[in-house]
RNA sequence: GUGGGCGUAGCUCAGCUGGUCAGAGUACCAGGUUGUGGCCCUGGUGGUCGCGGGUUCAAAUCCCGUCGCUCACCCCA
């Protein structure tokens, strides 16, 4: 084979088309029960733009952006995140003025360039969600609560989620001050990785996973003490509503993420069975983002779910999507006029809404009912030289066995009155 | 960008101390009823053993290179 699939993309084959639709149809369901709707921000955009709106500093825009010049030399950018464009989006269309906060979802496909591995793609799916222009915290609870709703329907048991509060711009300087210090007084014993993030991305500490840096993690400054008044409420209104719902999560304060915008909250969900990757749905607060990309102040909270990753989550816990197989037909021939007979039928079943197959090579009886079963078809409609002259067709119920003489005239509405 | 593993029929893999080693399961096709499926049985189609080079009387099997895939790190859904 001279062409492949290009490293990190892959194909969805029919077997896994109805986990797709399953989950498309989960999102539907609950973002409008939430009052949520769609919008579908192109898939690419101005490479600036996701420059600011994701941080110069981070690993997505510095090494993993899909970009190059259009014929028009301009700098395009395929989406390496929703966000975003949900913020041009927002701000372009003036959807400011509408009743805050303004809920809005999408789904569709991101582009990073990194190392594939479990559960992670250059392409993948994402459903993205956002709530702009309304910083109180029960909206926080409005967003995580779709997403737990929406792992409950699909069928998880037991979401919980990662929950963390990384400040803002008025209490985390001062919290990443105290973390470097500290830091840099063990700076002796912590990994390779963690001395450069020591200076570059110094939140990110807290999320090492190399053994000998553990001990040192454990004695870390806490940021969750060090929040200002404003955030600490923040923070406790959003447990207070949590509870009130019910709505299981475990605090982590070693939750940190890698996007530059968040503020205050910032929680994820995990899932077995990603490989090591085992966030299925990650996001937070980002009060400054719009304002940032030259709009007025307006807060924000979303989140973004891998698709893929639910699928693979499902698989994993076995987890199958409800498919809803319609009854339907194969029409069997046996000679070139009942051929042309099956035809016509398959036609005027079509036609009048039933599903209807056949077959199109000249195989033996047997072997066309054996394509009938594999294609899971309900009905056989045998037609042969003894059917033509009866004016009928020997139709095969494919799931008791039983069979009955139809003639072609009552054909359509026998199988009308199946449904 | 870094490190480990692997590349044999459409798919999942066995064979890999070099000499019936080109195989199994599955899928596909056909037969087992003279016009009737699903289960079962039998047979068949199907492979430059990723590619290139080297060692050898002889390589899927050893060595080198190369491409690709995969898992993990970084980071992320």
């Amino acid at each position: 084979m001279k062409y492949k699939s290009l490293t990190g993309t892959r194909d969805v084959l029919p077997e896994e088309q109805p986990y797709w639709r399953y989950i498309e149809k989960k999102i539907i369901k609950v973002t409008s029960l939430f009052g949520f709707v769609r919008v579908d921000p192109p898939i690419f955009e101005e490479t600036a733009l996701f420059a600011r709106g994701v941080g110069e500093g981070t690993d997505i825009v510095e090494k993993e952006m899909y970009t190059f010049q259009d014929k028009g030399k301009k700098s395009i950018t395929l989406r390496p995140e929703f966000t975003a464009g949900f913020m041009r989006l927002y701000l372009q269309n003036g959807l400011y003025v509408r009743t805050k906060p303004v809920k809005l979802y999408s789904v569709g496909p991101i582009f990073r360039y990194e190392r594939p591995q479990a559960g992670r793609f250059r392409q993948h799916t994402q459903f993205n969600v956002e709530a702009l222009g309304e910083q109180d915290p029960s909206v926080d609870v409005e967003v995580l609560s779709l997403a737990h709703q929406l792992y409950t329907e699909i069928g998880f048991k037991d979401i919980t989620f990662q929950l963390n509060s990384t400040g803002c711009p008025q209490c985390r300087p001062a919290y990443i001050q105290k973390l470097r210090h500290y830091y840099t007084k063990h700076s002796e014993i912590i990994c390779p990785d963690c001395q450069r993030r020591l200076d570059k991305n110094t939140l990110r500490l807290l999320d090492c996973k190399v053994e000998n840096c553990q001990p040192v993690k454990a004695g870390a400054p806490v940021i969750r003490d060090h929040l200002c008044l404003e955030c600490q409420d923040h923070f406790s209104a959003l447990l207070h509503y949590l509870d009130l719902l019910d709505k299981p999560y475990s605090i982590n304060h070693t939750l940190v993420r890698g996007l530059d915008y968040y503020t205050k909250t910032v929680f994820e969900v995990w899932a077995q069975g990603i490989g090591s990757q085992s966030a299925m749905c990650g996001g937070g607060r980002y009060d400054g983002l719009i304002e940032q990309l030259g709009g007025p102040p307006t807060p924000g909270i979303g989140f973004g779910s891998g698709i893929e990753r639910i699928i693979i989550s499902m698989q994993e816990q076995d987890i199958s999507p409800e498919q809803d197989a319609p009854p339907r037909a194969f029409l069997i021939h046996a000679g070139k006029e009942a051929k042309n007979k099956a035809i016509q039928t398959a036609f005027e079943l079509r036609q009048n809404g039933f599903p209807a197959l056949f077959s199109f090579t000249d195989r033996s009886i047997k072997a066309q009912l054996r394509e009938a079963n594999k294609f899971g078809a309900h009905f056989a409609v045998i037609i042969g030289d003894q059917e033509l002259e009866q004016n009928a067709a020997a139709v095969k119920n494919l799931k008791d066995g039983t069979q009955s003489l139809i003639a072609f005239s009552d054909l359509l509405q026998f199988f009308q009155n199946i449904e």
